[in-house]
DNA sequence: CGGCGTTGTATCGCCATGGATATCACGACC
DNA sequence: GGTCGTGATATCCATGGCGATACAACGCCG
């Protein structure tokens, strides 16, 4: 459909939310060590940027030490504040890039029964423990391609041992292979398992991101029957509903 | 420190980039039925309201069936492309608000061994394996908390029939309840294991999400060795140096 | 046939953001 | 003490986004 998923990285403190441009302008201040450098660099006025400077150590602390005078004129250097507040927004901002670049899986289903913040949601592949908003009972969730864990059904015996809560049985349909990162595609249905033909528009489709080391070792092939789970943390539901 | 992780979720198509506005806008004119009742209701004005729908249109296609004349002056209605693009929108927030939401055990290293975009970095808890951009042999490796999984060391024998490739051999510190969903932190320094009070500012500690049902029946407490996993493909690596 | 409440446009003006420019303060080096 | 490149600050202006307003087109209904 040529809609992709986007986003913007922020980082809110108090009253200022940093965003990227803030960030790169610490790295060209750190770059050019000083601000009038950096606002040539980044060819933007050195008013704005030395305002911004202001706003942001209002509310964040000290993230420059500028000096003025001396020889050269002075110059600005980075505080260790500020180098861990780029460490921090670099972090979030490939985070959130994994989210936008996964692949996700899509069941809507009913919710069944909640506890709190925790619903067990009936879906065509059965129901499934996940996150959901309070007070809705139609709901879709999503699962992210890579907090799918693959096992070999013989030898998962024990279901209680580990914190997976939601542990589905099905059969590879297509394995779309990657350099080192394969997708694999899952049917979860039970009566229909393996129609061949790996179209599988039915809601009971899940999708993995497996290493190639992995999936070797796995003999993750089409026809292959495994064992898929899946955090209920790392399933998260969404209204269906308008309101 | 007082910063928190923020974002803004976007859906981009083509030219345009479709943001949470636009989705609200939509919602309002399927609850009025109508452009002008949504501009009221929305406080915005009608010129750039019905503006944006013709923007957006001539990118994603037909959102709305507009009719004007008729009993009543006419009104709009939203196609199913309208809805599905909210629904997606409303997905994407969701999954966006995930990695906003939970907390994250991060990791300095350095590149080990590099197979295209898979990495093995060496850590203060061991070799992690790891997605990591290229050309880089300082990292920070960041992995969410909702993609750990803790197993009972006892019943986890089989460390090759499954898709988890990190694995590492821990002692519960610290146990935060939630209502529902508790966090559990962890510490994998082999050596200093269990040192009492929970500070661990080390660079071993690791933090994982688990269900109410899923802590009480591991026994996780303080003190408790189990085995934490979580897959290569859920852990990312930024770059730590300024370029 | 006129009224009505829509959808379509076109135009004006407000306002916030940010660049452009100018001026001063500073202090080590020559 | 002069020089020079920097930080600090104030003012003006260009631009874009958006509300405000006005007007035409439309089609059903009384």
């Amino acid at each position: 459909m040529g809609i992709e998923k986007d986003f913007s990285t922020k980082l809110s403190a108090g009253d200022v939310t940093i965003e990227r441009r803030d960030i790169e302008m610490l790295e060209a201040i750190d770059r050019q060590g000083s601000m009038h450098g950096a606002a040539e660099e980044l060819g933007r006025s050195y008013a704005r940027l030395q305002n911004r400077i202001v706003e942001l150590e209002a509310e964040v602390g000290q993230l420059t030490e500028r000096q003025r005078g001396g020889r050269g004129g002075g110059g600005t250097r980075l505080t260790d504040t500020a180098h861990e507040l780029r460490r921090r927004f670099d972090r979030h901002a490939t985070e959130l890039d994994g989210v936008a670049t996964v692949t996700e899986s899509v069941f809507t289903g009913t919710v069944d029964e909640r506890t709190g913040e925790l619903a067990t949601v009936e879906t065509a592949a059965g129901p499934i423990v996940a996150l959901a908003p309070p007070g809705v009972r139609e709901v879709q969730i999503s699962v992210r391609s890579d907090a799918v864990v693959l096992t070999d059904p013989d030898e998962t015996p024990e279901p209680d041992g580990t914190s997976l809560r939601n542990r589905f049985a099905g059969t590879v349909t297509a394995v779309e292979p990657g350099e080192e990162i394969a997708s694999v595609t899952l049917s979860l249905a039970e009566d229909e398992a393996g129609d061949g033909n790996g179209n599988g528009n039915g809601d009971a489709d899940l999708e993995a991101l497996v290493t190639r080391s992995s999936r070797e070792r796995l003999g993750l092939e089409p026809g292959r029957s495994v064992v898929a789970s899946f955090k209920a943390t790392a399933a998260r539901g969404t209204r269906l509903d308008s309101q």
